[in-house]
DNA sequence: ACTTTTTTACTGTTATAGCGGTAAAATGAA
DNA sequence: TTCATTTTACCGCTATAACAGTAAAAAAGT
């Protein structure tokens, strides 16, 4: 388990929006080289470009640990 | 609202960890700066970096939006 | 009080993410 | 099939994240 990847549902929400990678990069202020790679799973992406790109696609990010719940 | 802060929850969890931000640094493989550059909120750290801060400290993240649920 | 530890905040250097451009491969539509 | 669109995968260039030092400021102990 937990072999969970963030590309494949990036690309799905993208899709589901009715965009293409260059759209969504224009939306997130970001290049399309970025898009591409997060949607491959380069985790070598910064934070923030990420956090732009799950912004215009509305995926929000949750943290959790045993001392949070 | 939605003014979440992760440095802080970093360096919470650090600190009940018993960690210093070079120990952390250590275990997490990554520079001492790209830690205080978390817990300070800098977003432009790269996100396997982030990752691997929030592996050592059993931080999970989870990716949530009106199609996931 | 003093001392030690940790954090903050700089540095200069190096590695690489990000960028737009390009072009070939893949996909999809007519 | 053909044609258009999109995605993939390169390229070279530039900007900057990451790094190890260093040192001063802050915090924690004694």
């Amino acid at each position: 388990m937990d072999d969970f990847e963030l590309g494949p549902m990036v690309k799905d929400h993208r899709k589901k929006a009715g965009l293409t990678q260059l759209e969504l990069a224009n939306l997130a202020g970001v290049g399309k080289t970025t898009v591409f790679d997060i949607e491959k799973n380069k985790e070598t992406v910064r934070w923030n470009n990420l956090l732009s790109v799950l912004r215009v696609l509305n995926i929000k990010v949750e943290f959790k640990s045993p001392l949070t719940k």
